[in-house]
DNA sequence: GTATGTTTGAAACGGTTGTTCGAATCAATC
DNA sequence: GATTGATTCGAACAACCGTTTCAAACATAC
């Protein structure tokens, strides 16, 4: 009986996928279309928030080439969110890696820089400004599933940057203090994402990188240095 | 016909709704029991993801008490979000009364102190850790519902806390400097808040107030002062 | 008791949800 | 031109949603 169901995204231990040996162009605009209205409607409305239906409606494709293309609604956020994030985890370690091979130790301000500046990435036009949902998101979505894609992408990440903290700080400073204040360099950034935040029905905080970062990396240094200092001077 | 509709909450303009002249036991007992369970179950899978039925269900009441009490499921988040930030603003309230009332100008410390202490109120009992599941909400619920709520609890106590960090930082510091400072002071204050969030599938980060209440302190502190350095030496 | 207004319960309403199914369409290969 | 596999579509599915309705149960005042 051939009733071959040839899912492009994982099934659980089966044959390789056969990931789209030949992706028709349109394949691709679909998926990119359903894509992009995803991503519009759950920063606008959450994913619980937001149907299946609506999505594929404002992409003009149907219900089931949502199912088609990334195996369901879950699916359909996940690819959504990692759309976004992977760009930005790849810009954190390359800056962190370029400030590891120069010779010199890296300052508290220059390992912030790295980590914020690909947060920030991509100017202040729309796209950039849309990829910045991701973050509201990432706090409230359901976290058996977004639980995990944040380890899966930030979990190498969040370990590097805090070993780069405590090369860069005082000596002597307990561990816990810099994961504490780094959860706060964090929540900070989050915040300030949301400047702009893509939600219908909250007025935007008109605000540019090139204005946030450098306040943030500021900001959140001398934070740092005084949780440092305050352990020091126990 | 008499048919009566005695909604307790507000009607649009009627004659006041008579807020329960005699509130039998019952009652109270019974919207508590209604707040508890939606305050558990809004915080685990957040308002659209959690069903009116869950929550009478986890109540051990029915789905017309609840309609009859909150008038519906808004009703419940409002009254929900409701209970738990109302003592909050007024703790931070009370505290820059306090301190204002006192004859010397408050340090930028102190007006950070007054501003997060009653946010981790109620020490690090359940009722305290449950009470701060709303941080996570505000940002990711129905804004349209959730907006006007935040607007009308925290207009005045955040006009307040700039003003009072105005005064506090060295003169001349641009308003927009402390806006954006005092956001990423919410920003760090969230971030911690869910430190012990009662979200499943997401393993807690052991932390208490006594711990939690001077790092913030001294972190945004430091943060905003150097906010305000950098615009001085401009 | 009767009367009055408050509070609960069970059932039903219309509408929407995510998902599935089977047939139709398309592009490329033999 | 037939075969094959990838893609798209519309219709249908069962389950669930928030809300409403109506009657019973309740407490309190007369």
């Amino acid at each position: 009986m051939p009733r071959s169901q040839p899912r492009p995204e994982e099934l659980p231990g089966a044959l390789p996928p056969v990931p789209s040996e030949h992706p028709s162009p349109s394949a691709r605009s679909t998926k990119e279309s359903l894509l992009d209205a995803a991503e519009r409607l759950f920063a606008a409305r959450g994913f619980e928030g937001t149907s299946l239906r609506a999505v594929t409606q404002a992409a003009g494709q149907s219900v089931s080439a949502a199912h088609y293309h990334f195996g369901g609604k879950r699916g359909l956020l996940r690819a959504t969110l990692e759309r976004r994030l992977r760009p930005v985890v790849e810009g954190r370690l390359r800056m962190l890696d370029a400030l590891e091979a120069r010779g010199t130790a890296p300052r508290v301000e220059e390992v912030l820089e790295a980590f914020l500046r690909p947060t920030f990435g991509g100017g202040a036009e729309a796209a950039g400004a849309r990829a910045r949902f991701v973050a509201a998101r990432l706090f409230s979505d359901p976290p058996e599933l977004v639980g995990p894609l944040i380890r899966e992408l930030f979990g190498e990440v969040h370990r590097r940057f805090l070993d780069a903290l405590e090369a860069a700080l005082p000596p002597g400073t307990a561990r816990r203090e810099i994961e504490l204040g780094f959860r706060m360099v964090v929540g900070a950034t989050v915040q300030l994402l949301g400047a702009q935040p893509p939600r219908e029905g909250t007025e935007p905080w008109p605000a540019v990188p090139e204005e946030l970062v450098p306040r943030l990396v500021r900001f959140t240094a001398a934070g740092l240095r005084a949780l440092a200092a305050a352990e020091q001077a126990r």
